[in-house]
DNA sequence: CATCGTTCGATTGTTGGACAATTGGGCAAG
DNA sequence: CTTGCCCAATTGTCCAACAATCGAACGATG
């Protein structure tokens, strides 16, 4: 006969397994405030430093917040957590701008899709002054790609499918800051890329569905093609930068 | 004037910020053995127990890996800790069936693409194999919603497009198993679906990118017409199942 | 000579108790 | 109404130990 291999995991584990679990079937729901760390140890029946090696785990993954002084309580995990470090696993992997661009392709140009047919007029105030932005920055010569990144993320929200919006922002925190290689070969590229964004902007306005979506497809095109113009390689690993560690998105 | 927050954080988080820079620049490598706890604390000029409160935050994100009493390692997180935490976080923001689908229609024929033009034959040979198990269940009126995600899993690894094998795979871990609550409502619903399996088999085993392409987004539309028919509210939460904890994927 | 038991050093897992730092709130003085 | 101060609660950090585990080396046993 055999055996099946016993899961013997340390205590500090199972502290954290057992919270997440509670989380996740609800008995814990997000802002209830936990006990403090000495009450856990007593409950657990474990040392306080154990337990708030269990915690750590959890605080890390955002299923729980803390404030120093203050007790901890639940929340959820929100994309704001989990497409940048989806996004440094990726680069890890060493994906290529090839590999992103395929699955661009096919998220970005449906996000847009969505935008136009669920936004609302405050949206698009939003993205309006996202627009302007950039006018106001390319003109200048000013960096721009925080709100390029900006744009597609808002483009993203506004589509109300948030399972798009998480998938389409692993990709682009690692997408978009790849083209900033490219700035410096193509120097008319920040003024194709605005003209681009406000199609979009105005297709989105007009809820046209249909325009938005093209436009958003000839964008990510059109990137691609100053890819390849730059005389970069679409095979090489795109490298991380910490455009990703300040990003806005009061999600939740 | 104004002062901007200063951002003062805890000793354990410049523990873990720290190593990950290293990792995240290089002068970690995977593979890489680290210096013991004592050590750490001592480099770093703090007690053991604040060490280890930062160490837990990496191991759990997968940037380190450890085994009791052994010292500690660098890896790589990969797509097998990614997905599943992306899609309990999806899960507890209460997505809905439609908007998993609305990705799902846009990843899995692209994924099934790739499969067809990169495919192995070894990789084919898998894919057999998982084919012929389903319908071995399914005649048998075994569960085979396993298989079925193992299925499109390894269609998207064949693929070799690394985003696009992470990005579906968290919207696989929870769409798949939302067909689950289907099958007593339609009996026949195996059984389409592993005629639509060896149709896109056969497809990618021949090389024929259209074809399976075209395959598998009848298979979703399928699926989503089952849904309907079943009475099922696309727009209620889908539910997380247990099915994501044990999934084999070997990859790395 | 192959297998098992033992020991050893290194390392992690866990404990107990302690003190500093921070927070929020109440209260009195200016 | 603001300021300064004290207080209780809670988290952040430290210290010094002990237990448990692992890998490897060494013999003992059959």
């Amino acid at each position: 006969m055999t055996f099946t291999k016993l899961d013997i995991m340390p205590a500090y584990k199972m502290v954290s397994r057992t919270i997440e679990q509670h989380i996740l079937e609800g008995r814990l729901r997000p802002g209830d405030r936990l006990p403090s760390e000495p009450d856990l140890a007593a409950q657990f029946g474990i040392n306080r430093a154990t337990v708030r090696e269990g915690i750590r785990q959890l605080e890390q993954e955002g299923y729980l917040q803390r404030a120093a002084g203050r007790r901890l309580f639940v929340s959820l995990p929100g994309y704001n957590d989990l497409a940048p470090r989806a996004s440094r696993a990726l680069a890890l992997q060493k994906v290529s701008f090839r590999e992103l661009w395929n699955v661009a392709i096919l998220l970005e140009p449906s996000a847009a899709r969505g935008a136009a047919m669920m936004a609302s007029d405050s949206d698009i105030t939003a993205l309006e002054e996202n627009v302007v932005a950039t006018e106001i920055a390319v003109d200048a010569n000013q960096p721009y790609i925080k709100l390029d990144i900006d744009f597609h993320a808002l483009v993203a929200r506004m589509s109300g499918n948030r399972v798009l919006e998480l998938s389409r922002e692993a990709v682009g925190l690692l997408f978009f800051p790849a083209m900033e290689a490219l700035v410096p070969h193509l120097p008319q590229a920040g003024r194709r890329n605005v003209i681009g964004h406000r199609k979009i902007l105005e297709a989105i306005r007009r809820h046209d569905a249909d325009e938005a979506e093209l436009w958003m497809r000839k964008q990510m095109i059109d990137f691609r093609r100053g890819y390849e113009l730059a005389g970069l390689d679409m095979d090489a690993p795109v490298a991380w930068t910490e455009h990703a560690r300040s990003g806005e998105a009061p999600a939740q």
